[in-house]
DNA sequence: GTGAAAGCGCTAACAG
DNA sequence: CTGTTAGCGCTTTCAC
C-alpha cells in the first residue's frame, strides 16, 4: 500500500483525525490522546496510531484545534517594510525572540499607508495574535492618538496585547505597552560630540517635520546646541521628505549648489541620509572628515561601510524587549509598560577635531 | 451602557457570534450573513446588528470561520535572516504581492538551522498555508533533496504548494515550483565585463564551496575566463565560509598582508563581500577603480553606496512570481514550475579599463 | 486504557 | 428576509 505521500498529485482533501483513527481501528479520543502525550495510551496502540498517521501524512489542523482550545500562539508585528534596515532588525529581533518563546510570528507590512495598517491590525485581530506589535516612526497628532487608542482597547478586549515599538505612547488610559529608545538623548551626545570636537556650524541633514523619530533627534540637536551656548541658526536645518539615501543625496547636493558650505560638521538624521550626504559631499570635492565631519544615527549597514561615526540604536533588543513585555502577561499593572531604552555614540573614522 | 471597550482590562472573554445575535435580537445566522454581505438583510435588522458589533467589539474568529469552510488565506515565507539585504528585499516582494492578492503572510527566520526549517514547515503545514516559499543559498545534495522531497509531497498532501526561491530544485518528480535566476549567467557577464576591459587577472573573492549560489555564480567566472582564454590560476580564488561584509574584509586584508596583490580586478561573489574588501583594499592605499577595479553581485543597498559596478539580481520580481506562481493553481501540469529569471550587469563606478 | 459525546465559533443549506 | 440545524476537526470531560 502506497503511502499517500508518495503521490505527486494534491490530496483532495486533508486526513483528518477521524481518517486515523479508522486506520489504527481506534477512537478518535485516543488518536488526540496519543498525539498530544499528556495522557497514557497502550504502547500497542501508540504504535499503531503513529503509523496511521504516518501513513496518511496527518497534521493536525490548527485551526480545529484552536477552536478546541488549544491555539497556535502567534505574535504579529506591523511594519511599513521590512527592506528598510531599521525595521527589518527589530523585525529580526521579534521573530527570533517569538520563535524562542513558542510562538509564531505573522508580519504585514503596510507601505506607510494608514488604510493598509488598519486592515492588518483587524486581521491580526481576527487571527488572534497574542500581541500586535507596531513599528516605527509617525505623526504624533490626536488622529494617531484616537486611532491608536482604538487599536489598543479592540485588542484588548480580544484579549491581545498592543505594543507600540518606536513610537510615541498615545495616552495614560491605553492599554497599550511602549517599547522605545532615546531618540532626543542619542542625538545630544552625538551632537555634543561634534561641539566637543571643536564644531560649532553644524548642518541638521534630513528632518522630517512632525515625525516623532525626526523631531525627537531634532530636539537633542537643538538642547545640545543649547547646553554649549551655540545659537541654532535655521539656516542649518536642512528639512527632507523621507529618510532616505536619496534624500540624503539631494538635500545636500542643492545646498553645495547654493552656496560653498558654511558648516564644518554635518548630523544626518539617520546613517541612510549620512551615507547620501557624504556622497555628494564627496562629488563636491570635499574630503570627510578633513573637510567636513559626518555623523549619522541608527549604527544600520550602511555605517560600518564607510566608517561613518554615528549613534548605536538597540534594535535587537528593541524587538526582543516588545515580544518579551508583551507575553510576560502577569505585569503588576503597567510597572514597566513604557520601557525607554539607551543609545550611545559609535566612533568610526567620520569626524575628526576641528583646527584653526 | 458603556462599550466595553471602553475598558482597559483584557475582556474575560471575546465576544461571539451568539453576543452579537442576542445584543441585535436576531439569530446568529442574521449576524452571520449581515457580516458576509453577500446576502440580502433588512436595512433596520442590518444596523442594529452592526451597532451590536461595534458595542461589543466583536471580530469574527478567524479560526472557527476556517473550520467552516472560509479560511483566510496565507501564504508562509521560510527564510535564514530577514536582516540579509537579499533575503530582506525577496521577503518584502513576497509579503506585498500576498497582501495585494488577499493572502496573510507568515514569517518564520531558521537562522540556517535544519531542524528550525523544518519545525516552520510543520507549523506552516498546520495552518494550512496556501503555499510555503523557501528562499535561498543551500548546499544541493541527496540529503537536500530527499528533505525538500518529503516537504514537497507532505505539503502537496495537504493541498498546499512548495515554492523553493533561489534554490535548486530537488528532482523531476517532486511537487515544488522553483523560482530561480540565473547565477551563472550574471557572473559570467560580470566576468566578461572586467575581461572586456582588459583586466586578465581576476581575483574571486568569497567563495563558499557547495552553496548553490556560490558554486552557480563561480561557474559563471570560469567559463568567462575560458571563454577569454585566459587560464584559471587557482591561487586567485578567495574561498571564505560566510558571504558577509566582514568575511569580504578578512580575506582580502589576509590576502595582501600575505603578498602585493598580483591581480587587478576583483570579481566579488557579493556586494556585502565587495563591501568589506573594497574596505581592506583601501586600508591597504589601494584605490577603487584607479588601482584595482572592483564588481559585486546582487545590486542591493551597499552598491550604490560605495558606486560598485554590479550584477542586478530581480529580487522583487522573484519574490512576486513565487507568490504568483503558487496561488495560480491551474498550472498545466507543470508547464511553468520552473523559471529562471535573468540578470544584468549595472555599470557604476568601481570598474576602469586597463591601461598599459 | 479507551470510547462516546459535548462543545469551541462559524457558515451554509434548508425551511419557513 | 430570517431562524433552525448540521457539521467543519479537534480536545476533553464523563463513563465504562
Amino acid at each position: 500500500m502506497p503511502r499517500r505521500a508518495a503521490s505527486a498529485e494534491p490530496a483532495d482533501r486533508r486526513a483528518t483525525i477521524r481518517d486515523v483513527a479508522k486506520a489504527a481501528g481506534v477512537s478518535i479520543a485516543t488518536v488526540s490522546r496519543v498525539l498530544g502525550g499528556t495522557y497514557p495510551t497502550a504502547a500497542a496502540t501508540r504504535t499503531r496510531v503513529m503509523r496511521a498517521v504516518r501513513d496518511l501524512d496527518y497534521v493536525v489542523n490548527s485551526h480545529a484545534r484552536a477552536l478546541a482550545g488549544i491555539s497556535t500562539k502567534s505574535v504579529a508585528i506591523v511594519v511599513s517594510s521590512v527592506v528598510s534596515p531599521f525595521y527589518a532588525h527589530v523585525a529580526q529581533a521579534v521573530e527570533t525572540q517569538a520563535a524562542q518563546e513558542g510562538r509564531l510570528c505573522l508580519i504585514s507590512t503596510t507601505g506607510g499607508d494608514l488604510r493598509r495598517e488598519l486592515g492588518a491590525l483587524k486581521l491580526m485581530l481576527e487571527e488572534h495574535a497574542e500581541a500586535v506589535i507596531l513599528i516605527g516612526n509617525v505623526v504624533d497628532n490626536d488622529e494617531y492618538r484616537r486611532r491608536v487608542g482604538e487599536y489598543a482597547r479592540a485588542l484588548a478586549a480580544a484579549g491581545s496585547q498592543l505594543v507600540l515599538c518606536g513610537r510615541p505612547a498615545p495616552g495614560p488610559d491605553v492599554p497599550a505597552i511602549v517599547v522605545d529608545y532615546d531618540n532626543t538623548g542619542g542625538a545630544r551626545a552625538a551632537t555634543g560630540h561634534l561641539l566637543s570636537a571643536g564644531h560649532r556650524r553644524i548642518l541638521y541633514l534630513g528632518h522630517k517635520p512632525g515625525y516623532t523619530t525626526s523631531e525627537g533627534r531634532i530636539a537633542g540637536y537643538r538642547e545640545a546646541l543649547a547646553a554649549h551656548g551655540v545659537p541654532e541658526d535655521p539656516g542649518l536645518v536642512l528639512a527632507g521628505g523621507a529618510l532616505e539615501r536619496q534624500e540624503g543625496y539631494r538635500l545636500m547636493r542643492e545646498r553645495l549648489r547654493a552656496a560653498e558650505p558654511d558648516f564644518t560638521a554635518v548630523f544626518a538624521a539617520n546613517d541612510q541620509l549620512a551615507a547620501g550626504g557624504r556622497q555628494a559631499l564627496h562629488e563636491h570635492g570635499l574630503r570627510i572628515p578633513e573637510d567636513i565631519s559626518l555623523m549619522g544615527y541608527d549604527d544600520l549597514p550602511p555605517a560600518t561601510d564607510i566608517g561613518l561615526t554615528t549613534t548605536h540604536v538597540p534594535h535587537d533588543e528593541l524587538g526582543r524587549t516588545a515580544v518579551r513585555l508583551a507575553l510576560q502577561r502577569d505585569r503588576a499593572g503597567g510597572a514597566d509598560d513604557h520601557v525607554v531604552l539607551g543609545t550611545h555614540v559609535v566612533v568610526r573614522q567620520s569626524v575628526r577635531p576641528l583646527t584653526g
